[in-house]
DNA sequence: CCCCGATAGTAGGACATCCAATGAATTGAC
DNA sequence: GTCAATTCATTGGATGTCCTACTATCGGGG
């Protein structure tokens, strides 16, 4: 059979149809979110797939550059959460993770001691920087769009956040 | 300060700025994929916020629709895996969940043993009708595009999907 | 007619994300 | 100055997704 792929077909497509028989209009809609949904995953699996030989994740990924590109070359970790606009569990989560893997430290911030700094540690820096290669390498995973077309891309998907409120008044 | 939320910036368009810093080019392509990774978590949120009343999330959602377009009914799980994308044993956590809630029930595949079908159960029925009103209220979240936008969105997914081997050959 | 490979569903484990609640520390108002 | 409100990080719980492994079943080839 050929059967040997989840991706045999096309679903939204199939599920699109039966929208339109189901729902009429409003539709596009949902083929716009469900789309949004499959790209998210399909990237972030490519992504994570590059990062694997290093043994993180995008998520971690992110964590490391932001300190990375800290002046004082550590950051609090509510600053972290801010920036990459996730929960401070899921900072905590991922620092934790970070942390055992010895690529970075937590320190007590003096002047702020309810604060826990999170800086990398030599074996971080050299995991970020090698890290960082590897994804210009596949391309963030966004190949497929010419640079123009990704302009365009990141325009229009900047015009949803801005709908959604997702930049300051 | 006024420090009260995590939006209070654009954070992919300050990482942005410092990705041209230490990066140079390549930064178009950091930036659409994390748009889309923003936008795909914005647009989760306010459709699972939305379908909250109702006790369900949009991926237990998905599942009772395609269910609910089924012409016998039932389908088996492994076509609800295939036609969503998603890894057999997410079907499973779905469908335990939604029958727990008494949305959907399993039955025996009398034709073939290793199947095991899920159907709606009337309130699953109801549910279903009632959670697909209200996203449409809200537009699926993808409003703040023209229609004509979307349209141009939601080519521009689909190259990016079938670069990424996302349609049969 | 039987056996090996393929398919279906599930169990267990790893990750990431969110929310609610908690404890510690800091800050601002009176 | 002192106390309440706020901020920071963490713990515990819920969801969802994936992977690996395992059991049961089906089916085609010998």
């Amino acid at each position: 059979m050929t059967e040997t792929s989840r991706l045999d077909f096309d679903p939204i497509e199939r599920a699109g149809q039966l929208w339109h028989e189901h729902f009429g209009e409003a539709t596009d809609e949902m083929l716009l979110a469900t789309s949004i949904m499959r790209v998210q995953q399909l990237m972030l699996a490519r992504l994570d797939a590059a990062l694997k030989p290093f043994g993180i994740t995008f998520a971690r990924y992110e964590v490391l550059v932001l300190i990375s590109f800290s002046r004082a070359g550590s950051l609090p970790l509510s600053k972290i959460g801010e920036r990459l606009m996730v929960h401070p569990t899921s900072v905590t989560n991922a620092i934790d993770r970070l942390e055992s893997q010895g690529l970075v430290v937590r320190e007590a911030d003096g002047s702020d001691r309810r604060r826990t700094l999170a800086s990398l540690t030599a074996e971080g820096r050299r995991v970020v920087e090698q890290a960082t290669r590897a994804l210009h390498d596949i391309d963030f995973a966004v190949d497929g769009l010419a640079p123009e077309q990704q302009r365009q891309a990141f325009d229009l998907l900047r015009a949803m956040r801005s709908a959604a409120g997702d930049f300051p008044a």
